[in-house]
DNA sequence: TGTTAGACTGAAAGTGCTTTCATAAAATCG
DNA sequence: CGATTTTATGAAAGCACTTTCAGTCTAACA
């Protein structure tokens, strides 16, 4: 056989003197097929190390205990770890796990439309990711159970977080602390058009509860920043080196509160009482930082959205569910 | 059409009065074909809702234009950070990724062995994984390009460090700054026996070094601890309460580092004055941190093994490649 | 002993695409 | 305005199998 490459059934069938029917079939119904033929045939296919393609697909194409998860960002600490989660709970179920990140919208929908994945995974999770009624009708039609993380869809299973409380709790917990003078750093210009800006959302919450208690938000106390470590240590030396700078800031993600603490440290000034920081998500750095914030539960999201997958999977006639997960503040050293 | 059938580029073909070839060229090279005609199928195609059909696809091209990655842990930050090296290289090469998280021994030979998987992909990266002289084979067989990393195998490409070396430079610089009681914190113990323990290397290193210089390295200041922070906490705390707390920790992976700087000030210990502390990756958050450490160049690995594996999908009879990434010494605040 | 029902097996026709090759039509040029 | 590119398209040949159909043997039955 020619050497690098990989044997076919007609390497095979040449090897052991027979038909590629005859081969298709001791691979398919062995028993249609001659014992004696079938052996020879398989000491061919052993012999050869052939491994037939499309019927391993085919064969896989029912029921593959496996699904599959689309991100964006799959190396931002908040997506690794709601991974993470759905990691946990499929493994307990026995179901592997494939992950396809998503770096365009041309990859999504071709992720998406081109279902040819798709009959390699039983179910999939979707994250952070914008899918329009195109999609969800493709999803649908393939009867691809899926659930969609941050983002939601009438068609399909969501798991949503209330982004405009977690502003609000976050600005309650600032007020409380008696703060007047409080500043907001995030990234609230879309990043690109297919992700979903929930900061924004957390701007507006933010926004609206200073509003009511009358403490103004002044526009050079709104910083837009990326979650790159520079652009967030440059938008808080902005912030700390104002004239006036403000006594505290919330960050829309924990990965910008940790680099204005960085700037903070130092610019020598004391966290809290020089500024209080408090960030939003509670990624494993927020703990070993003892940073105050919102926590979003990532790992349990995952968990949630890998158990309503799978019940849908077992059960697919179960109604929708759109779930709302809570939101909870965990004070810790930084406000 | 048929009703219940799924629409197949014939059927687009026909109803837009084309031939096949026509279709096939507006989903591959849209500006090979005239662009009215291009709209008049792509109306069609919108149409019937049809999708190609990855299966076929992959057999008439030969090749899918997407690698595969095998892992274990994905979620540690070493691990995600190199597989962000990956996905970088192969973006840019446009080619797709697909991680499969590997938790256990049988799972990684299932995705070998069951070459199924293994149609879907063209190549293969495997990260810190034992693969035995069966897998390699079995690999090499079904001439399926594949680099390892952070473990080698004569059959197959590698990219590898050399752990002992940086331990020895974690030594040497500790010595350096005038330390004469050192202690080391690692995950010794196998944590699973499919994963590699480059930790005993780096301690063996680490050892070595201050064996030379005649500085003792008691059992004592020897700690097992695996990665979890707990467990780092543990085991930090029992090493700074000692009656005689060594004066510098090298801890063989930055997030138990971390782990330690946290115990560090929770005991109001100065860093670096009262405990230097030197870590081992370099990942992310060891810049936020301020941590000295050794580079390991996560990401670059990642990109090195993409191109590696890329370079041998193109021209598959390269000579196999066995490279060993240097280490690096990066020293900031902690030491 | 002549039939005949199976059991085996191969030829050949799909399967759903990509790609090469050829050709027709249109655009460019001298 | 004829010659030459260029562009746009279709026919047809793969790719790696599965499956149907029909033919050959053989063993069993009358």
């Amino acid at each position: 056989m020619p050497p690098n490459k990989k044997p076919t059934i007609y390497d095979v069938a040449k090897n052991s003197g027979v038909s590629i029917s005859t081969i298709s079939r001791v691979l398919n119904s062995p028993d249609k097929v001659n014992p004696e033929t079938r052996r020879r045939v398989m000491s061919s296919i052993d012999k050869l190390g052939f491994v037939p393609k499309a019927e391993a697909r085919a064969r896989a194409m029912q029921h593959t205990n496996r699904i599959g998860v689309l991100t964006p960002f799959f190396t931002a600490p908040s997506f690794v770890q709601r991974l993470r989660g759905v990691a946990a709970t499929l493994s307990k179920a026995n179901y592997e796990l494939v992950i396809y990140p998503v770096d365009s919208v041309e990859h999504l929908q071709g992720y998406i439309s081109s279902i040819p994945i798709m009959q390699n995974v039983d179910g999939l999770i979707i994250m952070s990711l914008a899918i329009d009624d195109k999609e969800a009708k493709r999803l649908h039609d393939n009867s691809m159970q899926s659930v969609l993380i941050e983002y939601s869809h009438t068609r399909l299973n969501s798991i949503e977080i209330d982004d405009v409380y977690g502003g609000q709790l976050a600005a309650r917990h600032l007020i409380e602390k008696g703060h007047k003078r409080m500043a907001f750093l995030g990234d609230i210009e879309p990043p690109e058009k297919y992700a979903i800006h929930p900061v924004k959302s957390r701007y507006q919450g933010f926004k609206k509860i200073l509003e009511d208690a009358g403490i103004p938000l002044p526009k050079k106390y709104v910083m837009q920043a990326s979650y790159s470590q520079e652009s967030s240590q440059q938008a808080a030396l902005e912030l700390l080196n104002l004239p006036q700078p403000p006594t505290a800031i919330f960050a829309a993600a924990d990965i910008q509160a940790i680099s204005i603490m960085k700037v903070a440290r130092q610019l020598k000034r004391h966290i809290p009482d020089d500024v209080a920081i408090i960030g939003f998500d509670d990624i494993d750095i927020a703990e070993y930082m003892d940073l105050t914030t919102i926590r979003q539960n990532l790992d349990e999201s995952g968990r949630l959205a890998a158990e309503i997958l799978l019940s849908h999977i077992v059960e697919s006639d179960r109604t929708l569910q759109h779930i709302k997960i809570p939101l909870q503040l965990i004070e810790r050293q930084t406000t």
